[in-house]
RNA sequence: GGGCCGUUAGCUCAGCUGGUAGAGCAUCGGACUUUUAAUCCGCUGGUCCUAGGUUCGAACCCUAGACGGCCCA
């Protein structure tokens, strides 16, 4: 197909299945109102499979149950004079079965002359084929929308991912696995939605334009208000404004909402994803891990009625306890080579990093070496779900320290799959400890870390006004969709990925 | 950012060692009153991603670029 050209005007007639289309149209056109609006339907494919699909023939016969039904025509086999189609709507698909003597006159006619990916409306009663498919047996059809391009072969449908991606709403009328993904991944969102409502968390919205953008370390995307003439930053993360509202009294928040990283893109990121964060106050991070165990079960069982994923060709078990570890006994046991004193040892750490062709920075202390080595080594590896926890306090400046062990923090993250899904923690609320953690951010900030965070002073602000012990979490949906639909790659799951222009 | 692969009819794809491009489906015309990848007969349909280059001659070889896929950073 063309790619440069997608924003220039096509031109009209480009070939001739196009043009034949048009000439119908404007044939159309002459006869009356071409784009009617005023056909109305009482029924959906799949709810008449079922009401009616194990009903016999005879039955159907004997009831005859009018119906109107309405949808895209995706197949027609037009035999003489009696004919099929088979039409598409939001919920599935049913055929028409149309006889010549059956419709007023000049309609049959009509009807041979439309095409597959014609909007049409029908109205008959429910019939059975001699072949034993639910039908409607057409007494009136009406064409609603003239389709004025064709659609992609029936059999191979289409295959093409760019195509897939640019025109998602072709691969979305041909492709079944894709519709699936979608109307899955909206069930997701839902059974989300009804887990945290059924907990007592308070749904909220927070700023995804925010002067100053925190709560992850990632580079942010710039824009400008004109009127208040300040830079804004898209969000990259919702977590400061979420503590603000606990800090405000709202104990239970959660906010489902789009971050945007501008960062490149891959098979697992896009610049604009979607993130799950909530907050709980008068827990910790185990209460947390608890609960995202809870969670990720009853999601399965609603969303997709078992508790056993199947995962590019893995089989992922949800209903056995989820595993934990820490990030120094999960290093230590995936590397058998590696001593203890290795991993708590700076300089140690420093050289089995670097025989790791990890890119060492000079300023990296003990922590951000050994979350380095975790995530080359040891991350991918963790196929079932697991909980690794105690990050260490270098790579997690919004994280509580872990009583009696300051090095590390009460944070978790969930693996799956070897893919990080959920990050969590204990909350930092001791306003002067996070004060002197962000100072340590701006100065990385300062000696050209992009990622690192920027000074907050009207969260410290807040955590002064007191930040009861909380714990917060945040699950990426978009890897948990692609989990969930086996889903190769994060486009497949996003309804219009970020692609170039 | 790097490596590998890809881009040919509306769609899915062939196209050998460089000799002027093919199939299936769809479309169009015809037949057909229970088909479902309907069937049968006949006919159409091309910016071979773009721009240069090599050559008597380029879909094919070379260079640069665009877009996409996968992997790596």
């Amino acid at each position: 197909m063309s790619k440069q050209n997608s924003t220039r005007p096509v031109p009209q007639d480009q070939n001739k299945l196009i043009a034949q289309r048009r000439e119908k149209l404007a044939q159309w056109r002459a006869s009356g109102q071409a784009f009617p609006n005023d056909f109305r339907r009482d029924r959906l494919a799949a709810e008449l499979h079922r009401r009616f699909g194990n009903r016999t023939i005879e039955e159907l016969d004997e009831a005859a149950v009018p119906v109107k039904v309405a949808g895209r025509m995706i197949g027609k086999r037009v035999m003489g004079k009696a004919s099929f189609a088979h039409l598409q709507d939001m919920s599935g698909r049913i055929q028409l079965f149309l006889r010549r003597d059956e419709l007023p006159a000049e309609i049959y006619q009509q009807f041979k002359s439309w095409d597959v990916g014609d909007i049409i409306g029908a109205e008959g009663h429910v019939y059975k084929t001699q072949a034993g498919e639910l039908s409607v047996r057409v007494s009136s059809i009406r064409l609603l929308t003239k389709s004025l391009r064709p659609l992609p072969e029936k059999y191979h449908g289409l295959a093409d991912q760019e195509a897939r991606y640019r025109q998602r709403y072709v691969d979305l009328i041909v492709n079944e696995n894709t519709r699936r993904t979608f109307i899955l991944r909206g069930r997701i969102i839902q059974s989300i939605r009804a887990a945290f409502n059924d907990r007592g968390f308070l749904e909220v919205e927070t700023p995804m334009m925010q002067p100053i953008p925190g709560g992850a370390a990632a580079r942010p995307f710039i824009t400008h208000h004109n009127a208040l003439d300040v830079d804004l930053y898209l969000r990259i993360a919702p977590e400061l404004y979420l503590k603000r509202l606990v800090v405000g009294g709202f104990e239970k928040v959660y906010e489902i909402n789009r971050n945007f990283r501008n960062e490149g893109v891959s098979t697992r990121h896009n610049p604009e994803f979607t993130m799950l964060e909530f907050y709980q106050a008068y827990a910790d991070y185990h209460d947390l891990m608890d609960l995202t165990e809870e969670l990720l079960r009853r999601l399965a069982a609603e969303v997709l009625d078992t508790q056993q994923l199947h995962y590019q060709g893995e089989d992922i078990d949800l209903r056995r306890p989820f595993a934990r570890c820490t990030v120094r006994t999960a290093i230590l046991e995936y590397n058998p080579q590696l001593s203890a004193a290795q991993l708590d040892d700076r300089e140690a750490a420093c050289s089995v990093a670097q025989h790791l062709d990890i890119d060492v920075q000079p300023h990296w202390g003990l922590g951000k070496l050994q979350l380095e080595i975790f995530e080359k080594t040891t991350e991918h590896r963790l196929r079932q779900p697991t909980f690794v926890t105690e990050y260490p306090k270098e790579v997690s400046p919004l994280a509580r320290p872990k009583d009696g062990d300051p090095f590390v923090t009460e944070r978790f993250e969930l693996i799956i799959g070897g893919r990080e899904i959920a990050n969590g923690f204990s909350e930092l609320n001791d306003a002067d400890d996070q004060a002197e953690r962000f100072r340590a951010q701006a100065a990385g900030k300062e000696a050209g870390d992009e990622e690192a965070m920027f000074y907050d002073a009207d969260f410290i602000r807040a955590l002064e006004y007191g930040l009861p012990p909380t714990a917060g979490e945040g699950i990426g949906i978009d890897r948990l969709v692609m989990l969930f639909t086996d889903a190769p790659s994060i486009r497949d799951v996003l309804l219009f990925p970020a692609l170039r222009q």
